[in-house]
DNA sequence: CTGAAAGCGCTTACAG
DNA sequence: CTGAAAGCGCTTACAG
């Protein structure tokens, strides 16, 4: 900049007010220090003018997520990319593959970079760590995930709810032995689907088969060794539960290897490319990717703006996709 | 800084050198720095240290991706990060949607931002914007397309081979009318995979029939219609070669609703979740994009470690998967 | 409308 | 081993 200013004979001042675009510079002047600027090959260091600036923003926001790899958190990263994009920001990335302590480490990592906010898809269960930032005004909010022991905005699925809507549908299909397959309990949206399925078993009077039950599935591989086991039982389930993509995907592919997938019913938290190219197709609970992470950018952007947050978890509906696979028909009433 | 230097009483450089873990530092003044900055919840700006040393490296880099959420880029994206964070780097993302304004756009952007370097999947078709910032220092290296009107290293899939592996297999199994379906051509993975395909049949001596290559194709609903266009030709093809994802998926739910899945052959260039799950399962070539994308990084972070740049073009090899939909046999030798 | 001085948070290049 | 001064590229807060 003190090269342009230099070749341009204006000020420094000057050529800060020209990328700066202030209107009240002289014309000739202003020529005169984009030319010198373009000779020169001159960029304006927006680090450098954050640093100065009262506000201190960088139009950067820290995002991490669980793998930006894996299409659900690709679908997240790419609505808080548009809605960041709009407010002229750009979005830093983090995986954290389900590590605690990774969650830390790359949180830091973001905010030594000077991060406007962040939000976090979150790997741990306990966000007090970022207690000191958020009093020196970090602006966090969490996406499907809420924070524990930490008071901020969150934004979910309604987990919960989707899981009742699933159960609630196969039972309503006639059956009565339901098998659920998750992934770890530790994990919040795992444990909040469980839950459900619980509530709506109750809810219909049904009592919890706990052989039925199949925890910790974290690859489609896992899942299609649970559901081939599950089939062997003297009393199979004549429909599943799956809480997750992967465990989804194992279970179809289980079902089709023992030739039982037009007689046991699935319905798959989740949707995921191709699940209507299977046979049969497969039924699921749709979770709304696009919306939760615009949603989530919203409510961070609008802190930014000044806005106090409100410790809200923000649910977004789940709506069930009825493809064929969840709507095989339970065994005949025993009356 | 400064005041973690006043409150433990000792001078700014110390508490630089505390957080630059230098050793020579003693260790009660370490101590004692170490306690008022967790007392002030002190971090160490990254920014402005960057701004100060004399690299003024960041630990950040630039990435630009065709789509964050779509898959290949993620994995592309995955890759790039998992080699990023074993050098202490993170990645500054942006989607350009194949528009070239928007390259450009989000390249000042990143380059504003003050990254180390920068990684391209590139939408346009001239670089040359990049030279001046070159010539000031700029490491950049281009990731699945060359780049061009410009001077610089880049990572691609060996394209052409690939389709030529992929037609030489549906010659090898006797289709002589092998349609090809892709997108457009200005995109220079689909110029090559077209590329391969000619030559593929001109190698084997046999004529182009242009009724059966469609362009353009951008979304799975387009491809269908070009299949179920090609159908109903008076000389319809008996095997298809598609060159990218979605017309891959496109093809195989029109060729499954006109029932001709299992008498038209098909093979798909890169390959996608479940491909090995429809019926029949689809054969593709697999491009490595988890190797392409860490290569790329590793041409950059040497090149930011001092290694001139040499302008090759580094093609990773692909490979054909046969699962049984390229298998399927052409008609009998008229003979 | 234009500019000279001071300072953002840090490191460099010295001196002690 | 420790520290006071200068400066990275920019903006603030003034004065003219």
């Amino acid at each position: 900049m003190r090269d342009v200013a230099a070749l341009a004979g204006v000020a420094l001042k000057t050529v800060s007010r020209v990328f700066n675009d202030v209107p009240s510079v002289d014309p000739e002047l202003a020529r005169r220090t984009r030319e010198a600027a373009a000779k020169l090959g001159y960029r304006p260091n927006l680090t450098a003018s954050a640093l100065r600036r009262l506000d201190g923003r960088t139009a950067t926001v820290g995002l991490l997520l669980e793998d930006v790899g894996n299409p659900f958190s690709a679908a997240l990263h790419r609505a808080v990319q548009d809605a960041a994009r709009s407010r002229g920001s750009l979005v830093l990335t983090g995986s954290l593959d389900e590590d605690p302590a990774r969650e830390r480490e790359l949180a830091n990592a973001l905010l030594d970079r000077q991060v406007d906010g962040l939000i976090i898809v979150p790997a741990g269960q306990d966000h007090s760590y970022l207690a000191a930032d958020q009093r020196n005004g970090l602006k966090v909010v969490f996406l499907d995930r809420p924070p524990v022991l930490l008071w901020a905005d969150a934004v979910t699925a309604d987990n919960t709810a989707g899981a009742r809507l699933a159960v609630d549908h196969l039972l309503a299909g006639g059956h009565r032995r339901i098998a659920y397959l998750g992934d770890r309990t530790t994990i919040h949206t795992a444990h909040a689907r469980h839950q459900g399925y619980l509530e709506a078993l109750e809810l219909a009077g049904q009592s919890v088969d706990p052989t039925l039950v199949r925890h910790d599935l974290r690859t489609a591989t896992a899942a299609a060794a649970a559901v081939t086991d599950l089939l062997t039982l003297a009393a199979p389930p004549t429909a599943m539960f799956t809480s997750q993509n992967l465990v989804t995907i194992g279970a179809a592919q289980a079902l089709r290897a023992a030739k039982r997938q037009h007689t046991v019913a699935l319905v798959g938290f989740d949707d995921f490319l191709l699940a209507d190219a299977l046979d049969p197709p497969v039924t699921v609970i749709i979770q709304d990717a696009p919306t939760m992470g615009r949603l989530a950018a919203d409510l961070l952007f609008s802190q930014l703006d000044g806005q106090q947050p409100t410790g809200t978890v923000h649910r977004v509906p789940t709506r069930l996709l009825i493809r064929g696979s969840g709507e095989i028909p339970g065994p005949p009433p025993l009356c």
